[in-house]
DNA sequence: TTTGTTATTAGCACAATAGCTAAACTCAAC
DNA sequence: GTTGAGTTTAGCTATTGTGCTAATAACAAA
């Protein structure tokens, strides 16, 4: 899952970052989604696209719906990774998972892209 | 300064990226970051000047060299602040008090834009 | 099967981005 | 002033991104 590019690239836009916002609240159908927007809804289902291609949201279908959730850890993971390269003191990325393995108290993985 | 669409659109080039993380080490010369890439000089230039645009990074002019560096607080503020919204369980601003008294050791974060 | 609802995909237009080369600018040394 | 190094600006092309409307797909209910 090294594919930060995808993630950056889809923050770009002020309406996916929005949509992002919006889902911190729970599920929302796609619909909802664009009803929150003046774009047409082909525009945000681009857009919901995009935020799904980064892994950064998933969908659910039900009937003819389609709902949509944040991807828990996706944002905090990718984004944090690159804010703990360039300005660690000033953001802490908030352990969740218990480590198997020894904990690496070098936080810096390779930047690859 | 609430000018959160040019950083994140700053951060959606991974050669802009790239230029941030080697700027943690330190100032650095157009000419030094240029050295790092195999784009053309004036193609990092126009990266440097989005860059900056956002507010990403600072120019000190010395003779004929510009170097270039961090400005400290920009990316985790901007940064930081979106991630708290929309995954706050999960990363961690580190406030940094308003210092109304002498600055210690480090830079003084500006209250500029 | 037909209709209505929800959502995506296709195809087009336009703006923005990133790359290049060539020209211009700034400054130090001659 | 002229030269040369370091950088940026100008102008161009190619690619990508975003918006739209129209068409299509999937499904439930009649």
């Amino acid at each position: 899952m090294a594919d930060d590019a995808g993630v950056f690239r889809a923050l770009a836009d002020p309406t996916r970052r929005q949509i992002l916002r919006d889902l911190r609240s729970g599920e929302l159908t796609a619909g909802e989604i664009a009803g929150h927007f003046t774009i047409s809804g082909p525009s945000v289902s681009r857009h919901l696209g995009v935020l799904k291609g980064a892994g950064l949201i998933a969908e659910r279908r039900e009937a003819n719906r389609i709902h949509y959730s944040l991807v828990e850890d996706r944002l905090a993971l990718c984004v944090g990774e690159f804010l703990s390269t360039v300005c660690p003191e000033q953001v802490v990325l908030r352990q969740r998972r218990k480590r198997r393995t020894a904990p690496r108290h070098r936080p810096i993985p390779e930047p690859k892209e």
